[in-house]
DNA sequence: CGCATGTTTGAGACGGGTCAAGCCGAGTGG
DNA sequence: CCACTCGGCTTGACCCGTCTCAAACATGCG
């Protein structure tokens, strides 16, 4: 169940921020060529494996992440041990935004599948940040973005019987995706999600595939019935 | 049920920000003199009797909020028309942070006790806040606070049986607190709070009345066994 | 091949949902 | 002043959904 790896040899180089792909929506958008020079330490890449925690709740704070691709998941645990999934970050998501107020992470960040990130030490984002609007703006829609998606992880995946949380999570997962096709997380994950145990994660998944709502296309990745999942999760 | 009251009537006076008896605790906290002299807008004060709706959702967001005392819910809906409380705001914390970056409100928020709240222009922060490092700061702290609100209310409050919700929130609401002394919410609210109806919420108040847990010292104020509670919110 | 890990399925218990009735205190109006 | 209503709280009885515990299956890997 539990299998910890850790963050050593996952770095895959120093990037190129000037050309980077995401540059446009990534937090750094509004920065001038002037303004990274300004960034001494270097940026660095990570590639991820499944399972991987980039870091843990409880861990110094002194980096903020960006997402290139793939996905993390935000754990947060109870003091009996049990664990929920605030949330799911992918890419061009910022992780860490706390680095820059607090002195350690509020969750455990763990990779859901192959994932590359981008590290950044968060006193330059708050050295930057002071003085230049765009970035400070930035920021605020960051964390306006994250407030967000906590406020409606609360409403659609933690409120309703199953089948409606089941349903408003795989519709989440092709939100503005151009097809309805996604893969699937462990049942473990999809519970500790939902607020829901493992099994009943399963059968409801299970249940779905028998009625047609989840038709596989490929291991583990399945097409979405997006107008029948539509309708059970809002009855 | 529902009982509509607009703010109409509410108002109370305009503000004296350099007098504020919350001052050092409130948002402006890093604010000169001089930097107050650039505010044209006035500040109003208002005063909310409970049930009252300080904004709703999509209601054009103009204004940001400073709770003075008392406090308020923050309510989101699902489309199937059953809501869910997302948060709760209280005593310098601010409301409507939304307001600097979006266009509406995203909740509806509504007083649950006598509240009196301070209204400045949203407009002014922006402006005020780009070049104000201190504002600035203020302003991602309260971002983080809510975000980090956001978070526990999920694995504390939407996590576990009837009984550790209860237990959880009621510890919640004695927190940094001297007595152990809390005015409770209506059923419904708690039920809205906590993922659970108002029947369920009912019976688990009065199971803990009858064990003593909770014992009434004023109409509706109750005295916790934070112990015992705290024994059920864990285990 | 056999072990390990994750998924599916089953059977039974139990918590919480549902629907309905009774209760209590605060207003209201005769 | 009392009868009456009304809203919120409590309680009851029943049912359904989810949890729990367990076993059978898959799938990948040494």
């Amino acid at each position: 169940m539990v299998k910890s790896v850790t963050l050593r040899d996952a770095w895959s180089g120093e990037a190129n921020c000037l050309n980077c792909s995401l540059r446009a929506s990534v937090l750094f958008a509004g920065l001038e060529e002037t303004d990274f020079e300004r960034i001494h330490d270097p940026i660095d890449q990570f590639t991820l494996k499944p399972g991987t925690a980039l870091y843990q709740a409880g861990d110094g704070a002194g980096f903020m992440f960006t997402v290139r691709s793939g996905a993390l998941k935000l754990v947060q645990y109870l003091p009996d041990g049990s664990q929920r999934i605030v949330r799911i970050v992918r890419t061009t998501d910022v992780l860490g935004l706390e680095a820059l107020l607090e002195e350690s992470y509020h969750h455990d960040a763990v990779a859901l599948q192959p994932t590359e990130v981008c590290r950044f030490p968060a006193r330059a984002v708050r050295e930057l940040g002071v003085e230049n609007p765009a970035l400070h703006r930035e920021l605020m829609a960051r964390w306006q973005h994250a407030l967000s998606e906590a406020d409606a992880w609360l409403t659609e995946l933690s409120t309703g019987s199953a089948r409606q949380r089941v349903s408003r999570l795989l519709l989440r997962l092709v939100r503005d995706r151009k097809t309805s096709e996604c893969q699937l997380f462990s049942r473990e994950d999809m519970g500790a999600m939902l607020g829901v145990t493992t099994e009943t994660a399963s059968r409801t998944i299970a249940e779905f595939k028998r009625q047609s709502l989840l038709v596989e296309s490929a291991p583990n990745t399945f097409l979405l019935d997006i107008p029948n999942l539509r309708r059970i999760a809002e009855d």
